[in-house]
DNA sequence: TTCATTTCTTGCCATATGGCAAGGTGATAT
DNA sequence: ATATCACCTTGCCATATGGCAAGAAATGAA
């Protein structure tokens, strides 16, 4: 127990021994092959996970049916539809392994025991929801006052992984630029 | 206390009338004028604020010292700045009314208390939190699907108010574009 | 009312990025 | 080894939007 994954996420600064160790049991431990899907367009997410190993990617599909990623998301990372997971409604995003995973997996109904028992849970799984929408907004802002280079940029430097892991096209739609910007842009890099 | 503007927010399908009247009773009444800051870009957010009546815009400032508009508030709304209420940082945001307003506010403390004690309390406040991030990953999608014109017709659905109470400019920061490209969108409507 | 200030519009041209299509590169399967 | 396929790069030109500056319109102050 003492040497579980999971030890890193609810750790012995916020939770009692006993607490962790209730959290933690709680989780079941899944593996994904490289293209598995965890959540479908359509489905009310019903599950989120911690990461342990692996690269996976959200993304979206709109109304022209393109793909856009919304979300890249490496070990430690929680992987969550927060909006599908609390509203309880059917998500337009996807959410795919890009890579061979292990995870940690817990349900909505547990959630809700421990979230309703545990103050420590909330105050955490609150944390942990609020750390999303800051770095959601300011990816936002970062969309309208930097250039597409500079998120680039900033993207390399937040998530390095996404070079080995993740396709141009891929990129570029985060990115909100075209596959082609982005192959130029990575030219011009490379020779500053 | 029946007819107490905030009875609209935590109403008797969620709250006993016990609990929605010790809630109700912590809010306190705030007048703003039109231009006052309910928070400053470097300070840590301590209060929230539903708006009873008026107008509020959130602004961030970019590294060059540009004001670039994150949300827009009408009468009902939250207004919050999530991550620096939850996580007690010094905001980067600014938030004032564009218009003489009457809110009812609720300090951190208070809020934690009534997180803590009051199951509903708590259950609607993560509703609320998520419906935030909800409506920024829509926007945010949209930056990159929409055209600026479709962005701007979206806004005017979601708050037809925003145009006898902000400027051109503070719209077009809203939407990631210049003054100068939305009044010739807005021209374009027009001849549609 | 008058003046000053802010806000909005418009013209001219510049720039970032997109669309498309051709060709190149590298991995994988047989 | 070769064929296939997915992925990436590049050239050409198009388009959305920006930058700037002048003027028009609206707003607010005196």
């Amino acid at each position: 127990m003492e040497n579980h994954f999971l030890n890193n996420v609810f750790n012995s600064q916020k939770f009692t021994k006993e607490e962790s160790e209730l959290i933690i049991l709680k989780f079941k431990r899944m593996e994904f092959v490289k293209n598995d899907f965890l959540l479908n367009n359509g489905k009310i997410a019903n599950h989120y996970w911690f990461i342990q190993s692996g690269f996976i990617r959200s993304f979206a599909i709109d109304t022209e049916g393109n793909d856009i990623s919304t979300n890249f998301y490496s070990a430690g990372d929680i992987v969550i539809d927060w909006p599908s997971f609390f509203l309880r409604n059917p998500t337009k995003e996807n959410i795919q392994a890009l890579s061979d995973c292990i995870c940690w997996q817990l349900d909505f109904d547990t959630f809700q025991t421990l979230f309703h028992s545990i103050e420590a849970f909330r105050e955490q799984g609150r944390t942990t929801l609020v750390g999303s929408y800051f770095a959601l907004k300011n990816h936002s802002v970062s969309m309208i006052t930097d250039q597409a280079k500079d998120r680039y940029k900033k993207l390399l430097q937040q998530k390095p992984q996404i070079i080995q892991n993740v396709s141009l096209k891929q990129i570029a739609t985060y990115l909100g630029i075209t596959d082609t910007s982005l192959s130029r842009i990575r030219k011009e890099l490379a020779h500053e």
